[in-house]
DNA sequence: GGTTAGCACTCGACATCCCTAAGTGCTAAC
DNA sequence: GTTAGCACTTAGGGATGTCGAGTGCTAACC
């Protein structure tokens, strides 16, 4: 019983399997697949593989389908990922560009993972890591409700409403915009912090309660902002692909509701070298997702910020992990500098 | 036959089927519901509603079940829409409260509703026909492009970027938005156009392009916007609540991806007396929806932004109606001057 | 007239049984 | 290590039978 023959086997098991959606039997598998020996042959090595925990059988009398541990050996055995095809490539480059506001890219972006894939498709807002300050604006709606704007060089725009606790006439707001856009303007923001504490430093007692709570704002924004936020797009393919439901897609729609849980997974899943990182079925640290998979890599310069899909664990992961890598790599294009 | 009785039983039909999702028979009627009648009067009620098409019975020995026409006549007759519980009440009051942030606000209500409904709760982001213009920033991105950022007194934040199809020296810039700002601060976003017009025509040729460009921008900005977007919720109540599936949810998920679709139909629905308006079944002009229900609301100083629930047709109908009302209500007081 | 009891009738739901086809695991031969 | 052959297991599908819920009708009743 030759080793490579069965991790052969076993490819050829996740491959039929994920394009049949039916348990697949020894007799079909020397029939589709020019493997050169008998049924009885694979059957030996089909043994091997359900001891080894790879692949099970439904019932006593039915193909074989893999387990979790079969499609993680699968795709680790996946040594290059398939490169797009060109239909696929054009359809990347038309519906990316000439984009203008950065919801929209990733609204787009998202819709396009999610067309390309046949999954749902999860990206994260970028992380602001390295935007810089490019302006910052105070707006007075209420006696002392201050509407404070954070502009980044990226195009990105922040926004929040604080209560500054004192009120503050227009001039006095005016002056203070310009003093704290004096003191971070060009300043990365992750940086924020240490220059908003000299300029509230700098400030004259009587504005220190309304310079303090402007400064907290400005700080949580630049940190926290959107960055747990997500946009999802394909919701629908889950109830498509599954019209005989291997995967009950209520757990899953709740997970995509609880972003918390979906930012953290997508945060957790390490990444592999080849640049998209998989996670099966119960691999998945959360329950709702035992029969699903991730698939997903990061984007942006430092590839902080997550763009992946949620499929069942029967996916094509080929094709999957070369489109989430494809239009992660297109995305960061577009939002790179 | 007494008329009001037929009337009554109808209610009783729907309430029960509502209830147990199971079609109810003449026996089980008189038993619940104490008609002061024999299961044979209401067999003879029965069959004239089903002359008249307000129920149905899915074979010929199963209880009924009510059509869209009988859910139709049974929410018309609906006079007085039902008082939340007190613990309903308190739920809206505390998770409403202490908002700061429009998009916060909205996503907040949404999730409530979904909550409170046990349905998939949809708001659309309100209009900004009264908002009046509170700030204008334009940020330079790239040689020709421009960020700008339209701030309504509403503490509503728009932005997009631009290209102006001209280099501007940061010094024309702010040049412009100096004469952008001191020329529609103040107005009305409804009347942004002829302002912007005025502005246009006291620029200097060479800033003409740019100038133009940016108007566009704005003007586009002020009405078109977020006004098209909407936020859903509870997505995973549709899973939940259909456990044996009279709906799938495979057209509805499409239907709420194609948020056009939805913001059509959220707009269109007519609102009748009560406040609420309801589009049942085959009411509703998409065919995915044939199995579902709308109940949907304005809220804001216009109502004309939307806020509603989609669910199965077999929904308790005064319950959810009263939970959109009331949802809709505390919104437009938070949103409110 | 409207209401009621009684009763025959209809069908879906469910259980049972049987058969078939697919696919395995084992053994013995190559 | 591979193969052919064969006994064995079992899901799935169809046919059949029974049960019970619920109807529609008719004739009696108030």
């Amino acid at each position: 019983m030759s080793e490579p023959r069965k991790l052969e086997v076993l490819r050829a098991i996740v491959e039929d399997y994920v394009h049949s959606r039916e348990p697949v039997g020894s007799k079909a598998l020397v029939e589709r697949h020019h493997l050169g020996v008998s049924s009885a042959t694979i059957r030996n090595d089909m043994a091997a593989l359900e001891d080894e925990g790879l692949i099970t059988a439904p019932h006593t009398s039915a193909g074989r389908i893999p387990t979790d541990k079969g499609y993680r050996l699968f795709v680790d055995q996946i040594s290059a990922v398939k490169p797009l095809s060109p239909a696929e490539r054009r359809a990347i480059q038309s519906l990316l560009e000439g984009s203008d506001d950065l919801d929209d890219v990733l609204e787009r972006t998202v819709r396009l993972l999610a067309q390309l894939t046949n999954q749902v498709a999860v990206v994260q807002y970028p992380h602001l890591s390295r935007a810089v300050v490019r302006h910052i604006e105070f707006v007075q709606l209420a006696p002392r409700k201050v509407l404070i704007v954070l502009i980044a060089d990226s195009g990105k725009v922040e926004q929040r409403v604080v209560d500054v606790g004192q009120e503050l006439s227009d001039d006095t707001l005016s002056a203070l915009r310009t003093r704290f856009l004096a003191g971070v303007a060009g300043t990365a923001l992750t940086m924020l912090p240490q220059y908003l504490a000299a300029v509230v430093a700098g400030c004259a007692p009587a504005e220190r309660p309304a310079a303090v709570a402007l400064s907290r704002a400005l700080e949580a924004l630049s940190h926290s902002s959107r960055e747990d936020r997500m946009v999802l797009a394909g919701t629908a393919n889950l109830a498509r692909s599954n019209v005989d439901f291997p995967l009950s897609i209520g757990p899953v729609l709740e997970a995509l509701e609880e972003q918390v849980v979906m930012l953290r997974l997508l945060s957790d899943m390490a990444q592999d070298p080849r640049g998209v990182a998989v996670s099966i079925g119960r691999e998945n640290p959360y329950d709702g997702l035992a029969e699903a998979s991730v698939v997903a890599t990061g984007y942006g310069p430092d590839a902080t910020a997550k763009i992946g899909i949620l499929g069942p664990t029967r996916m094509d992961y080929p094709t999957t992990m070369a489109a989430v890598r494809a239009v992660a790599r297109y995305l960061s294009r577009i939002l790179g500098p």
